[in-house]
DNA sequence: ATAATGACTTTCA
DNA sequence: TTGAAAGCCATTA
């Protein structure tokens, strides 16, 4: 199996160092906790490229074990998106003792990640 | 090479 | 607290 952050397409080998940094800090952010897209992007040495995480997130294999879930936007919501996704997100969000209000909006003072 | 897009952020009214 | 506007920057078209 493939490590994620190389499955994009095309080249036989696309390591996008980019791609990789982003997946590593997404995988490093504890269950039961979330971080914002800046924050991850900055963590990974990327700052300003907030929206190439979700970028980055939105081209996953389906069927990844990377916890995307765990990540949401500065206003501490589920970034809105056609699809399933936001409600898949807060499902697997609960199950890790993350609640979500109606707007799907998560309390980031509560559960957002410091940074491990 | 130029223009439109977007799982984003920050600022300001 | 809300929403519009402007910044930002890689990816697509």
């Amino acid at each position: 199996m493939v490590p994620d952050g190389f499955c994009t397409s095309s080249p036989a080998v696309n390591p996008d160092p980019r791609r990789q940094r982003i997946c590593a800090t997404v995988d490093s952010i504890p269950a039961g906790r979330v971080a914002t897209y800046g924050q991850v992007a900055r963590e990974a040495g990327l700052p300003r490229r907030a929206r190439l995480v979700g970028a980055v997130l939105r081209t996953l294999p389906a069927g990844s074990r990377l916890p995307w879930h765990r990540v949401v936007n500065a206003k501490g919501e589920i970034s809105p998106r056609p699809g399933s996704g936001p409600r898949e997100q807060a499902r697997r969000l609960r199950r890790e003792g993350v609640s979500s209000d109606a707007r799907g909006r998560v309390c980031l003072t509560q559960y957002g990640w410091d940074g491990s």
